[in-house]
DNA sequence: TTCGTATATACCTTAACAGGCATATACGTG
DNA sequence: CACGTATATGCCTGTTAAGGTATATACGAA
């Protein structure tokens, strides 16, 4: 659970996280508020702490937990190099685009996220019996 | 594997996209820099295609990968409402730490909320009487 | 065709997490 | 002190993903 990626990549830590920018909040409403068990609540939160997203305060029995920016930041200046690159690019993206609006081949291409949902759904899971074209470089 | 997070959770993978930053590659140019075995790139290079990281286009043999903007760009706006929250809270921030340059173990007031808070319920005191052993609120 | 290069997949093993459940610890109050 | 509330941990389990190794496929050249 090295970098901030890592615990960023469990959803329901990025909707604790989402629930904080606001106001800091009790684990007990971050319960509530996520419908979570409170076990659940407290491990993420641990992680989250440990990790820097966010620190506690005590009030009696209550913690109330709070955003800490640094390691988002870090996150986002990882995503800058990325940020310029679409920025020079959408110009040509858009070209792109408005060019191939036709069929280039089969029913006109989805969306990338379907394309890709659909990519995985696929069993790729060769019957043993025949080669079906299938192994080796994409074509 | 869903969310663009996870995908981002895989070091190898962060590599890679940052990459193809400045030009496409193909596995083997990839394989060569990140110095990492060739069916590890073409299994990340293929999540990342499926989750619309990258794509590739096929040049004999080989097959030529480049960045496609659209999941960082995700990413990236998840990042929004808390890019607010520390850009808001920058000067609260130095305000708060040029204050408490002084003595940390006297108890230099902190924020009007945290002392109203104290005033209402001044009472978490540890009462030493146990270890403080590790189970339970942490303190 | 055969060979060499480039890339993708299958299969296996291992490790790490998330979830669930039980329970320990702290604190305030009666 | 006993109790209820609030929160943290321990342990167990199922799942999932990554690494490693072997091999299949595709293509150009000889």
């Amino acid at each position: 659970m090295e970098s901030a990626f890592e615990i960023l990549a469990e959803p329901n830590r990025r909707a604790i996280l989402s629930l904080l920018v606001p106001a800091e909040q009790s684990v007990g409403e971050i319960e509530r508020r996520l419908r979570m068990p409170q076990p659940a609540v407290s491990k993420h939160l641990r992680v989250l702490r440990e990790a820097g997203f966010v620190e506690a305060t005590v009030d009696a029995q209550r913690r109330l937990y709070r955003l800490k920016p640094e390691p988002l930041k870090e996150v986002d200046a990882w995503l800058a190099p990325f940020r310029r690159f679409w920025e020079a690019h959408i110009d040509a993206l858009e070209r792109h685009l408005d060019r191939m609006g036709e069929s280039p081949k089969s029913p006109a291409p989805k969306s990338p996220a379907q394309a890709a949902k659909k990519a995985r759904k696929t069993k790729r899971r060769r019957p043993r019996g025949k080669p079906l074209t299938r192994r080796g470089p994409r074509t």
